[in-house]
DNA sequence: ATCGTGACGAACG
DNA sequence: CCGTTCGCCACGA
């Protein structure tokens, strides 16, 4: 059974709680793959074109805790603005996301 | 099987 | 602090 490690992707994203983000790399190391990040971002990536909804791939940003985006614009825009709806809270100079407050990292310390 | 690619990340300089 | 380089690894052609 070819199970795609882009639906274990979406597992993890399905358990962040509303308000709370989590990174890239965190969900990787959650599926055992520490260096999987970018495949985690190619995971979300597809999920956009082909699932609807469902999953709250808003949840998840970048290590540096800013919302990553190559060179989709309205993404990233849009994005921010659904957190922003569950109260998550942007440093207005950095566009950075308060870990110690909003992360969600199971597993570690 | 090989090659290019990417919503990443850590290491450099 | 900032831009660049390099490593990672599943996927599709």
């Amino acid at each position: 059974m070819s199970e795609h490690f882009f639906e274990s992707v979406y597992e993890v994203v399905k358990k962040i709680p509303k308000g709370k983000v989590t990174t890239y790399g965190h969900i990787a190391l959650l599926l055992g793959k520490p260096r999987a990040a970018r495949v985690v971002g190619y995971a979300l990536n597809a999920l956009q074109k082909d699932l609807e909804t469902s999953i709250p791939w808003q949840r998840v940003i970048n290590a540096k805790g800013q919302i990553s985006f190559k060179g989709e614009v309205l993404r990233a825009n849009l994005q921010k603005k659904l957190l922003e709806k569950e109260k998550i809270v942007f440093n207005t100079k950095t566009e950075i996301v308060d870990f110690e407050v909003y992360g969600w990292f199971p597993g570690t310390k």
